[in-house]
DNA sequence: GGCATATAGTAACCTAGTTTACAATGATTG
DNA sequence: CAATCATTGTAAACTAGGTTACTATATGCC
């Protein structure tokens, strides 16, 4: 029973009611990323610029400058991604971009007030999901599932 | 305190260094989405393909028959997408495409021996890397997340 | 100053996946 | 049997996102 051909033996380790954690995350991410995507689409806004939004409001209330170049370091997005995402944003209305003054290669990007009051009604939408989401849950056993959640990412972060 | 301005006031309930279980989950997400897209990578195969193989490997076992739209029931993806995919899948060599005898509008799909070795290795190779994921995990802790992931899962079924 | 090297952003192209509309066949019911 | 309805699969057009290769500017070093 050791070796077996591909056509004969099964490579599930578990069965498909059985669930690997693995398969259990997958359907969780199902679940929830439905249930972003539907709150982007609310807002016609992708799941891309709704993270680059964020940022950039994060940046606002830091007082950072906000160039590209900072906004692909903080949201991990990549450079060009987020180059066409900004125009995109900038098209409907939501920001727009200066060349700095300081370094001329670089470009701020700004809220507009469209897009400043967009950004702050779409994350409470998203953390009205959130809520809604883990509410099945107790308090402690919240607590347990994000301590768990903490280990597994501190265990697999670079 | 009550009620402020867009421009003043932050939307953000949680620090980002306090966490929200819904960052948390995306934060998770991108690292385990990103091993996986390591290993499809390797297989030169993508997420959905992987998601059909595995489905058609299913159907296989449990003597089925494989028709295109057995498989978008079971594999939950859209079926122009299925359309496509399967395509590929084809000219990768890896599966091929008959026209049923029983419903002529039907298509059953088969592995070819190249796609059944694949899936079978990449099989393998994913479950390694779940078990390398969670591997952070005590025993008693897995089995905690998941009874915890169940009952989110469960909360949020439609 | 002047040359090498790094950085900010983009244009052009590529791929995966979704939407819409449709052709072909099968099933159902008068 | 014929008219209607449902199902299977696809073509074509569109979108988001990523890769490669490039321009323009800045910075460091002699």
């Amino acid at each position: 029973m050791k070796q077996q051909n591909a056509s004969e033996s099964s490579p599930f380790k578990h069965d498909q009611a059985d669930d690997s954690p693995g398969f259990l995350l997958w359907k969780l991410v199902a679940l929830w990323q439905g249930k972003l995507a539907r709150i982007f689409n609310e807002f016609s806004i992708t799941q891309t610029q709704f993270a680059i939004m964020a940022s950039l409001l994060w940046f606002e209330q830091q007082h950072e400058p906000p160039t590209q170049a900072r906004l692909v370091e903080h949201a991990k997005i990549d450079k060009m991604t987020l180059s066409k995402a900004i125009r995109k944003l900038e098209e409907a209305g939501l920001v727009h971009r200066e060349p700095s003054a300081i370094d001329t290669r670089s470009i701020q990007v700004r809220f507009t007030a469209n897009g400043r009051e967009l950004i702050h009604q779409a994350i409470v939408a998203v953390e009205r999901a959130d809520d809604e989401f883990f509410s099945c849950l107790t308090e402690q056993q919240l607590a347990s599932y994000k301590a768990l959640t903490i280990s597994i990412v501190a265990g697999n972060s670079p």
